[in-house]
DNA sequence: GCGTGATTACTCGGATACAAGATGTCCGAGTTTGAGCGG
DNA sequence: CCGCTCAAACTCGGACATCTTGTATCCGAGTAATCACGC
């Protein structure tokens, strides 16, 4: 049980985006050049970013990936949820008699709750505010 | 990111020991056939827990695995921790000018921490009540 | 000078490779209980 | 009846096998901008 890699890179890489160029496009490159990391493994986390409509993808020469209009409204737990996937991160494999739930389940599923209200009031915009100054 | 499926071995197994068995020892044969699950990848599971000291082994003819004492304390997030290992969820793996740290992981680590307060307030004692009545 | 085509700089998606971790099995060693047997 | 031995019922730990997932690379296809060239 662990963050992937994955979402270090997706989470660098949108507060780059966000603080750096809120409006050009950035090509793989540059966004990969900046982080320290591969071209090729990055470009699929932007493809996700991309499909869950956190960031643009724009085709051609000088193109690259550019914040979507709610720069401002993009939660931590929006670029989580865009890599690791929106599933819970627990699900008993029992059967438990006459149709009622599970109560171990119940109780961790409360637990990501509480985390993941708190990764949804976290604004990346915020932490760039935070890194200018 | 997913809680592995030994936690739910471990969470079940503990929840049975709680609630069904306080004092005598229960052999693992037992508790995987409660549980219906391999009894050899179960003991990993339940060598774990002894060695978090949650419960305590019987070695033996009539042993088996026996809660310890304080058993009306015994969190999730003992059982959890026991399991899955203590380390935090996530690391960043960039480097941050000027020894400063870096902002991201602050506030995923304190959405961990907000996870982890409430699976510790959460006693596998008062899930065992809930289901006797 | 203007349109047309070629080149270039990008993204996109699939196929593949590799390593690590989760899951599960097997077996030998150690430990306690209890039964059996000889005195 | 007492004590000794031995077998049975357990846990413990390591070695091993397998499967999934994360990480990463490579390549071909598609797309847009820019450059070159011919008229």
């Amino acid at each position: 049980m662990k963050f992937s890699q994955a979402t270090d890179y997706a989470l660098h890489a949108m507060l780059f985006l966000v603080a750096e160029a809120p409006d050009k496009p950035v090509s793989v490159q540059v966004l990969a050049e900046k982080l320290g990391v591969s071209q090729t493994y990055l470009s699929k986390m932007l493809t996700k970013l991309v499909k869950s409509g956190l960031i643009h993808s724009v085709p051609g020469a000088n193109g690259g990936y550019r914040l979507k209009r709610n720069r401002e409204e993009i939660s931590f737990l929006d670029i989580i949820h865009a890599i690791e996937g929106t599933a819970s991160l627990f699900e008993c494999s029992f059967k438990h008699g006459s149709g009622s739930e599970c109560l171990i389940q119940q109780v961790v599923m409360d637990a990501e709750r509480q985390m993941e209200q708190f990764l949804e009031s976290k604004k990346i915009a915020d932490i760039a505010k935070q890194l200018k100054q």
